[in-house]
Order: structure tokens, then C-alpha cells, then sequence
RNA sequence: GGCGGCAUAGCCAAGUGGUAAGGCAGAGGUCUGCAAAACCUUUAUCCCCCAGUUCGAAUCUGGGUGCCGCCUCCA
């Protein structure tokens, strides 16, 4: 097994990666709340973790991929109140609206993505279990995790209690009725009372909804366990609402809830976070209408997963020049290679083993071992595609293609040529130009060229039909 | 105010002690009827500034400056 290495925010280090279980690696991962469209950071944090995932199942490991869909939660229910219609409506519609995007952007499916209606029993009885265990207190229909109940809060985001005390002070005069029912300004919502006739839920504390945090302690615990190899999420997610994931989990367990936390950058646009509420966001609908799939995962590879990741539209046109060329390499670059690979692949997989190609093969090993050090590993495909493009061996060329294929792969990219794809505006100005030549031919009584070509059209399905003063018609038959 | 992070060429971006990956853009060239593609050459004596440690630092230490994130919903 590799020796994998793996920076993680508990300890702030690289650490040699150690599953709890011989090869099985249990991962979990932070997804979305389902009340508007996904956008380029939501792609970012999709792409890391997909990118972990096959990277760890390419190295032999057998991965089991949780993530979570958050379709209940105070923006949900605003979001409806806006648009006049149910917070499951809204979910519904965003949840496939996520999906949709995630297909489109080649992420592989999760092996559990649990929703967190689906999950309301276990909350509860997380909630009541955390309450015996003197964690939590029921206070007018709210309940709320006492933080001072778990020594080692605040681990993870690496802060004193006293120092978020000071921080959390003007909250506290801001939301001056909420404070008072808790205990401590920092103690969190595991359950919140609502009135009757919005979204809820009956408890033996009232009628209400859970918190945020909750949701994730409770699918891991009944998805994965009570210990997982990685938990994964936006670095914006590490306080309060990873911070809080580990109280709950480890002050009811009393074991560890993951052993390796790993957290990716933000997107920025003008050096600012690409986020919801600053409305500077690019949907990835929006993007997918100008880039590629690949483009936009190149993009986001070319940048180490921790680094923030600058957007701007003329960096992205840069990644979408650079990947024509990793695109021709990987297809071949005129038509006789195109055919030869299909036919030829199995001489590429054999040749594949060779000397020269395990040093890249081991290359990109390292990029990856090391932190998933993407943009290195992209690099390593840039100089698969110059030997690709500088032999004229057919052998090789056809190994190193298929090497190209197989570690871009790995990276999630797919290198598929779509270059020749054709939409029906271009196809109907094609045709128009065919038939204009071979008017031209007709006109010059070249009746062999405008034969021809209307032979050859008709083997291709396409009928033309000479009228008397307007030209010709075509039609598909 | 507290905590954390970042500063590398025109742009994007690797590199955490051994003498600056990769991509884009630019320049020159080869090939070509002309293009395109592809290929070759070229583009940071230097990594925000100052001081220090070291045989040796972009990489370590100290001090500045600037930017960002979190502390409130957020991938």
C-alpha cells in the first residue's frame, strides 16, 4: 500500500494515512443544503472529494463514500416562504437540481447519501441519549448541547473556550431572547421549537426541528460507525459546525469520530468568498453553458485542494486551451490513430508495463501520496502528452495514450473529445454550404460532382430534392 | 478584539533546507499552397520587505507590510 500522506486539521500536520481497518477507508463528507442552485464552490468541495475517493480506490482501497443532503433547515423554509410553495417542494427541487449538476460535473455517485428527513427517529433519540448523558438540556421547546460538558471543545478549530466567550459576546447582545435560554453563548441547538403549523416534528421536548450539526454525528454513527477513517467538508465548515459534529459524536461515544479531518479551500471571486449570501456566485449551470466538464475539474485540480482558488474568467479559458491539448493526445492526434486505438488498446494495456512508463506511473504516485498534490499529478499528464505527441513509435504513442487515459481517470477527467460534436445550427449552415456547391456544379453542368455529392448525402440518410426555382431541400429519411 | 492561513514570472500555479515543476498568454523558428494542429527555442540570477540561523533558504527563526478565512448561515 502507498504510503499515503494526508494533511489533517486536527493535527495541523501531514500524517501518514492509516486505515482503522486493513484497506476498508470510511469517509464521509459534508454536502449541501438543498435551498438554491449548486455553485462553482459547491463543485469544488464535490470534485475534492471525489477526486479522494478514486484516487484511494485506485490505490487499493476499498472505500465506503457517505455524504449527506441537508433538506430541512431554517434557509430551506425561508426559501418557500419566498416562493410561496412547501420546504419539500423546495428541497425536491434542489436536491435533483444537486444531483443533475454532480452527473454533469463526472462525480461519482456516494455508496450512502442520506437525507436528513430520513433521519429524524435517530436524531431524537441521539438528543435523548446525549440528555441522560448530562450533554444536552431541554430549555422552553429548544435543546442545547452544553459545550462546557465536553472538555476538548474547541480542539479542532484550535481555539480557548474563553477566546470564543469574547468573540461570541456580541452575538449574545444581538440575539439577546435566544441567549437567554441557553446556559452558555456557546452552547449550540441540537433540537429547535417551532409553532405550530410550520415544519416540524413532535418530541418529547416539543414540537420543532433538529439543528444543523446534528444530522451528520447521527448518519455516521448509523451509516459508518462511531469512528471513521476521514470526514471531509469546506474550511468554512470547521467552526462551528465540524467543532460541534465532534462534541456531540465523542461526548455520547467516547471514541474519537474521525481520524482524519480533511477541509478544502474556498472559491474566491475578487479576492472574496464565492458564498451564498454575498451573491457572488457562479452557478454551475451558468459555467457548464461556456465550459467543459473537464474544464471546469481541470480548473479546480490544477490548484492544491487547501489552497483558496482565485476565480476569473480568463484562468479558466487558460485551463480550457491547455486541456485541448491533454484532449488530442489522449484521442490521438489525426484520424488513423483514433481507429488504431480502438482496436489497439489491448497492445496499449501490455506495452503499459513498461520500464519507462512505471516511472510515470510512480510520478504521479508521489504527486498524489502527497497531500493529493493535484497539481502536480497534472503536470504529470502534460508530459505524458509531449512524449505522446513527440514519438512516431505506434507502440509507444499507444501506451502512453493509454497511460494518459488512465491517470486522468484516476483525476476524474475524462479527455473525451468533443470537439467534433456538431449542434443543429452548424449542421443546417453545412448543409447549406454543400448544397451551394454543388448548385455551383449544376449550374457548370458538372453533373458528376452534384451527383456525387447527392449520392453520397443520400448513403448518409439525407435526401436531397432538387426544386424548380428555389434551390435544393434536404431532409433525413 | 481572538484564532488560523496566504504572499513565487503578464496571468493561473507546484515546490517546506541543496540551488525555481506544469499550464495559459507573449516572442522567434520548423512544418504547411495558406492556415490549424504538432514540434523546437525563448520568457523569474530570483520567490512581499528587513534582520538572523546555516557551507547552503523561496523553503527555518524574529520583526514588518499587504491580503484572505473563521469567530453568525455557508462547500
Amino acid at each position: 500500500m502507498s504510503p499515503l500522506q494526508i494533511h489533517n486539521t486536527l493535527s495541523n500536520k501531514k500524517e501518514l494515512f492509516t486505515p482503522i481497518n486493513g484497506k476498508t477507508v470510511k469517509i464521509y463528507a459534508c454536502g449541501p443544503t438543498v435551498y438554491d442552485l449548486s455553485h462553482l464552490g459547491h463543485a469544488r468541495s464535490a470534485i475534492t472529494w471525489d477526486m479522494v475517493v478514486r484516487y484511494l480506490r485506485f490505490s487499493g482501497y476499498d472505500v465506503i463514500f457517505t455524504r449527506n443532503i441537508t433538506d430541512i433547515d431554517d434557509k430551506i423554509i425561508n426559501r418557500a416562504k419566498e416562493l410561496g410553495i412547501r420546504p419539500e417542494q423546495v428541497a425536491r427541487e434542489y436536491t435533483f437540481g444537486y444531483w443533475r449538476d454532480m452527473k454533469a460535473l463526472n462525480i461519482g455517485l456516494p455508496d450512502f447519501e442520506p437525507r436528513a428527513t430520513e433521519y429524524l427517529s435517530q436524531m431524537i433519540a441521539f438528543i435523548d441519549q446525549l440528555i441522560k448523558a448530562g450533554h444536552a438540556y431541554a430549555s422552553e421547546g429548544d435543546v442545547y448541547f452544553d459545550v462546557s460538558s465536553f472538555k476538548e471543545y474547541g480542539k479542532l478549530k484550535k481555539q480557548r473556550l474563553e477566546d470564543m466567550l469574547v468573540g461570541a459576546r456580541d452575538l449574545a447582545v444581538s440575539q439577546q431572547d435566544l441567549q437567554e435560554r441557553k446556559k452558555s453563548p456557546l452552547d449550540f441547538a441540537l433540537w429547535k421549537g417551532a409553532a405550530a403549523g410550520e415544519t416540524g416534528w413532535q418530541t418529547p421536548w416539543g414540537f420543532g426541528r433538529p439543528g444543523w450539526h446534528l444530522e451528520c454525528s447521527t448518519m455516521i454513527a448509523d451509516v459508518l460507525g462511531d469512528t471513521i477513517d476521514i470526514h471531509g467538508g469546506g474550511e468554512d465548515l470547521v467552526f462551528p459546525h465540524n467543532e460541534n459534529e465532534i462534541a456531540q459524536s465523542e461526548a455520547l461515544h467516547k471514541k474519537p469520530l474521525a481520524r482524519y479531518w480533511m477541509h478544502n479551500g474556498m472559491v474566491n471571486i475578487d479576492a472574496e468568498k464565492m458564498s451564498k449570501s454575498l451573491g457572488n456566485f457562479k452557478t454551475i449551470q451558468d459555467l457548464l453553458q461556456t465550459y467543459s466538464p473537464d474544464t471546469i475539474r481541470l480548473f479546480i485540480l490544477q490548484t492544491h485542494y487547501r489552497s483558496p482558488l482565485e476565480f476569473t474568467a480568463e484562468s479558466l479559458q487558460a485551463v480550457k486551451n491547455g486541456l485541448q491539448r491533454l484532449i488530442r493526445a489522449a484521442n490521438g492526434v489525426s484520424q488513423d490513430d483514433a481507429e488504431k486505438l480502438a482496436s489497439q488498446m489491448q497492445v496499449a494495456e501490455s506495452a503499459f508495463t513498461k520500464e519507462e512508463l512505471r516511472k510515470v506511473g510512480a510520478a504521479f504516485a508521489e504527486a498524489m501520496d502527497n497531500d493529493f498534490n493535484t497539481a502536480e499529478a497534472v503536470a504529470v499528464l502534460y508530459g505524458l502528452a509531449d512524449q505522446i505527441n513527440t514519438t512516431a513509435e505506434i507502440e509507444k504513442r499507444l501506451s502512453h495514450i493509454y497511460a494518459l487515459q488512465l491517470y486522468a481517470g484516476v483525476l476524474g477527467l475524462t479527455l473525451e473529445d468533443t470537439s467534433q460534436n456538431l449542434d443543429s445550427a452548424t449542421s443546417q449552415e453545412i448543409m447549406s454550404l454543400v448544397l451551394q456547391i454543388r448548385q455551383e456544379a449544376r449550374a457548370k453542368k458538372d453533373y458528376a460532382t452534384s451527383d456525387l455529392i447527392r449520392n453520397k448525402l443520400g448513403a448518409l440518410g439525407i435526401n436531397v430534392m432538387d426544386t424548380a426555382g428555389n434551390g435544393a431541400a434536404w431532409e433525413r429519411s
